[in-house]
DNA sequence: ACTGGTAGATAGTAGCACTAAGTACCGGAG
DNA sequence: CTCCGGTACTTAGTGCTACTATCTACCAGT
């Protein structure tokens, strides 16, 4: 069975990552366990490199490696310009959709 | 370039149209125009109607076909008691997810 | 030598919205 | 009478995303 959750995230999970990048720059380990503590509990690992992976490619964030005293080296992703355009542009369509969910969950659907 | 809202529509998409079942029962195509009235002028057709034979075949609601005098039968929606426990974990799953974007949008991510 | 925590990569899967094309029915304009 | 436009529903195929599972790699402490 489908997780409501995991539907969802499809597409606000992408915003939510830029948005902690917004603050300071993280790698992806960082990331899934700051994820974590704001009670994302059930986020796999896995899809957090795969996104981080992604908006890489599509040049969103800048990459920066850097050595680790425990482990393999890290990767430390920025925010860029186009990164901070887009996540203006995630913040004006979420905002769109959670005022119409809202208009529509108090019978203002007529 | 994927679109942002197509991607966020994923999984909420089925809410909307379960809570615009919820006041009153309708059929696909009156579905689609309400949406459109609504603001989400881009919904394709399409998409309402493979979603409501999703939930159909979920079992969130009931079907009740009758004869229209313009065009082909309509399949008139209402949404059983399933449905509606759908809906309530939906929206219980929505408020979770807005309260904590809302949070993380303010700075509260420490 | 082994376990556990840190850090990242990747192949395969399932679900969802979209595109695009089609069927079917009816009324009115030409 | 034929064609067009509006109503109403269907379906095959595509792309994107999150998840599962597994793997590599490094180091500290027991």
């Amino acid at each position: 069975m489908a997780n409501l959750m995991t539907e969802m995230l499809k597409g606000t999970l992408e915003g939510i990552v830029l948005q902690i990048l917004s603050g300071q720059p993280a790698y992806g380990y960082e990331i899934t366990a700051r994820l974590r503590a704001n009670g994302f509990t059930d986020i796999a690992e896995g899809t957090i490199y795969a996104l981080l992976i992604r908006i890489e490619k599509r040049g969103l964030v800048d990459v920066d490696k850097r050595p680790s005293e425990k482990g393999p080296p890290r990767k430390v992703y920025s925010l860029n310009a186009l990164g901070q355009d887009y996540l203006n542009e995630f913040w004006r369509t979420w905002s769109f959709l959670a005022e119409h969910l809202d208009q529509l969950r108090n019978g203002g659907s007529r």
